[in-house]
DNA sequence: CTTCGGTTTTTTGCATACAAAGTGCCTCGC
DNA sequence: GCGAGGCACTTTGTATGCAAAAAACCGAAG
């Protein structure tokens, strides 16, 4: 009987961990951007010993690489790196819809439902930053549906890695269009639950996705190594 | 031209690191022991600043468990987390399976082969091991057969959570039998580039670890949670 | 103008010191 | 005897200081 009103905000590394982990994914922090201790410390107003804690998590996520001796810098994903995480998450969702085409509860089906329809209300509208935080909380609740944690902590972790180029990414209307499709089709195999069904969409899906990506990267300039720790503005 | 002849060993806190991850996944740290800062820096000879970096990283790799304001445990697996990494694991296997018949080398399928003829050496000696270790080689090697270097990476983070496991399980005959037939199998489906036959084999193979390795845990006293930090002597 | 050598400055890595939260013991009151 | 409260001790969390490595700088020589 010990947490009965205590929410203790979490200790101060954590809080610096998650921080950081979104300065680097909304591209606050440059991809290949090196993180200067004291100028972050400074910034987040915290000394260098939680912020280096917390440096060391992001690295353990693979959203930092470490240089020894000489600190840390955001990853810089190249084509090869994003192909394959594209690769894994496929086969990470792929499993998560077929377990989910398994085990979702009735009420989780509503709450997906429901989602889905507000997606589609902000794809009609082409409310792109609406889309993609339904779009992304309709891929978590199908995790969460699928009933193994491991499998939805794996992917989160890949994941994450992504989300920085997400951010930048800006689909074509085609793609747009094709990509909602599927999720409707996705909605249909779930309710369904056809499992190979769901599994196989899935990862079509992602790789389509990995597809419009890559073509975004090749588009934009692939941006050369960056000196500073913001974003070099256009 | 820098790195001639430079091996420089890594940081303290990397090396903390990978001895510490020794220590749980061979059960020298109890599953569920507490992580106590001042002994093991004493017993590691380094600050609790490295120490605690190490800790972190280990915690995001998900072989320790954080409790705010209370320190850290080494992960105790229930059951359900078992099968569930298992479940996780057998995809990752079955995908890395299913690239490796696509993309290995002559080189290196040569090399498999060879590790396989090994291991099946270990096996005929019945040197359980020996066995693991080269299984373990074995399923590296494939790994990195496939060419996917976020999916080794991702397999690699998973697997070492199940390694503490492993390091217990004693198979009885039957089962060591088949996994070895199944190994025999994989060679072949390997050779005949079969990739989606040893997709399916590689997920076979895994669950009939799962099974294994919980028939195990149901067999064995779960242990209770740890007191100390090292593992109880029966 | 480039490049090499040395020196200065910056930055990272580690250790120690201090603060705060947690744990357990002991007493006091009922 | 048993439980509540408080005090001491232990352990974790954060800050600061010092040492070592790397980067930046500067000047001179080719």
């Amino acid at each position: 009987m010990v947490d009965i009103a205590s929410i203790p905000r979490p200790v101060l590394h954590q809080q610096v961990a998650a921080r950081l982990r979104q300065r680097i994914v909304e591209g606050h922090v440059a991809p290949g951007a090196k993180l200067n201790e004291r100028e972050l410390s400074e910034s987040l107003r915290v000394s260098r010993t939680p912020l280096r804690e917390a440096i060391r998590m992001l690295a353990a996520e693979g959203l930092v690489e470490l240089l020894p001796n000489r600190g840390a810098v955001a990853v810089q994903l190249t084509e090869q790196d994003v192909a394959d995480t594209f690769e894994v998450i496929a086969g990470l969702e792929g499993q998560s819809g077929e377990l989910a085409a398994e085990r979702i509860s009735a009420a989780q089906l509503v709450e997906v439902r429901a989602l889905h329809f507000e997606m589609r209300g902000a794809f009609t509208r082409r409310d792109l930053p609406g889309y993609y935080t339904l779009n992304a909380l309709i891929h978590a609740r199908i995790n969460d549906a699928a009933g193994n944690r491991v499998l939805t902590q794996t992917w989160a972790n890949v994941n994450a890695r992504l989300q920085a180029l997400r951010f930048r990414s800006n689909f074509d209307e085609g793609k747009w269009k094709r990509a909602m499709k599927e999720h409707d089709k996705m909605i249909d195999l779930l309710a369904a639950r056809d499992a190979a069904g769901l599994r196989a969409l899935m990862v079509t899906h992602l790789l389509h996705k990995r597809d419009a990506v890559l073509e975004l990267m090749r588009a934009a300039p692939a941006p050369r190594r960056a000196a500073g720790t913001k974003t070099a503005r256009a």
